[in-house]
DNA sequence: TTATTTAACTTGTATTTACAAGTAAAAGTA
DNA sequence: TACTTTTACTTGTAAATACAAGTTAAATAA
């Protein structure tokens, strides 16, 4: 059965604003429409705006001044201390490159996984993948990203590439950030990350072990990610 | 002019609720009353009750499940990577102790510090103390924290020995933190971090410094953390 | 007994209405 | 001109109402 639940009005609202806000159709410090204006031109009543009004201003889209506005803010979306949208978002403007250390590839979850993982996540098996990301051309994280192979037809297939794989599981199988864990350490690099990042052995690198759960119950990213941060410090609104 | 302002209605269920499920009056897992018997409880109607749990619900208070209920979630709220109670609630139930390497002490700003400042900020001078935090007799956090002197009264007087530094603000001066950023690094312990957190030299340590806002319009904490990550790992939700 | 249906809950979505309170600019007044 | 008041916006709070949709357990039928 396909599910073509119908999606609330202000979900749909809460999309199509969240769209403009991030295409730069409303810019940083811009009012939105009044409350009022939007159930006009949306033909919705108050209480069913100010929903979707209150879920972009949780989500820090927006900032409400009572008596004034609603005031554009976005931030690109961060979730701890990198972005939702992934790594691209949370380095800013900068230029960013990724190679592919490992495609894609589907293969048995590994025997002392960092997280414990239910019945069926181990019986799917895991999608496997290896990625440096560069920085002004300079390897700054090293990541190591892991998904059960739940519902997600073609993935090994999709082009991995200089673009975000929340952006893929996003665009193509509907599936979003909703929160999760993360452990962080500081360790020194071991031969192999300091080979990957250019780093001298035993440097310190920031290392970080995250499960982010999705809209999707039961399917969660897993990803060990290894950060030079000599140059550069992970930053993050919270 | 004292600033009595109405507390909404929404707002006082939110606090009653939010202090029963801090205090344990329902315990993990448990059942929230339903909409509807809180609407008699505290008579108010479905709606403003709604926003209480909409609220707890954003905040992770509690699950809500349609057709079932809210369950109770209490995780000590966190925030970012450490826990907005204080580091005391992110290491769960082990043993903890704080030694007061500086006592909270009224100073000027250093002449380089690590975010910019306002000048309100910048003239009214900060409150600074530096703390060393235990687990299980291991020395693990070294924090430095400073606060602008704004409406503080007395607070260089306090005991801090074993007490969150949010507690006291919440509790004594009615300051919360709403969010905030960091920057995160590892880095190589100095020669006073090896000291501190009984470490060798250049031995990899978690650096975070960061910024948290409060309900004070214009009143920051900032703080720089150094964490020995050998054999804890900072754990948070996002 | 077992499986299905029904009923009684739960939260989710949405409308309508009303007034309170904050903001900013226009209008009025010295 | 400079200041104050008014007015017309804005968002905030709150009630009353209705039905949709998910969950669970009791009632019913095989």
């Amino acid at each position: 059965m396909v599910t073509t639940k119908t999606i609330p009005q202000y979900r749909k609202l809460y999309e199509i604003l969240r769209k403009h806000i991030s295409d730069g159709v409303y810019k940083e410090g811009d009012l939105l429409p009044s409350e009022n204006e939007l159930c006009h031109l949306y033909g919705m009543t108050r209480p069913t705006v100010r929903q979707s009004l209150s879920t972009l201003a949780n989500e820090g889209y927006i900032i409400k001044h009572q008596g004034k506005g609603s005031i554009i803010h976005h931030l690109p979306k961060e979730i701890g201390i990198l972005s939702v949208s992934g790594t691209t978002s949370a380095v800013g403007d900068r230029k960013l490159k990724t190679l592919i250390i490992v495609k894609p590839v589907l293969m048995q979850w590994p025997a002392d996984f960092m997280f414990s993982l239910t019945n069926l996540e181990n019986e799917s098996g895991c999608i496997y993948m290896e990625r440096v990301r560069f920085l002004d051309d300079v390897p700054i994280f090293y990541d190591i990203s892991y998904i059960a192979n739940i519902n997600l037809p073609r993935i090994t297939a999709r082009q991995f590439e200089n673009r975000s794989l929340f952006q893929i599981l996003r665009d193509n199988y509907r599936i979003e950030i909703k929160g999760g864990v993360q452990r962080i350490k500081a360790i020194p690099a071991t031969s192999k990350i300091s080979r990957l990042l250019h780093l001298k052995k035993e440097q310190p690198v920031l290392h970080l072990e995250r499960r982010l759960e999705t809209n999707n119950q039961g399917l969660f990213l897993y990803s060990s990610i290894f950060c030079n941060t000599e140059k550069y410090s992970i930053f993050g609104r919270f």
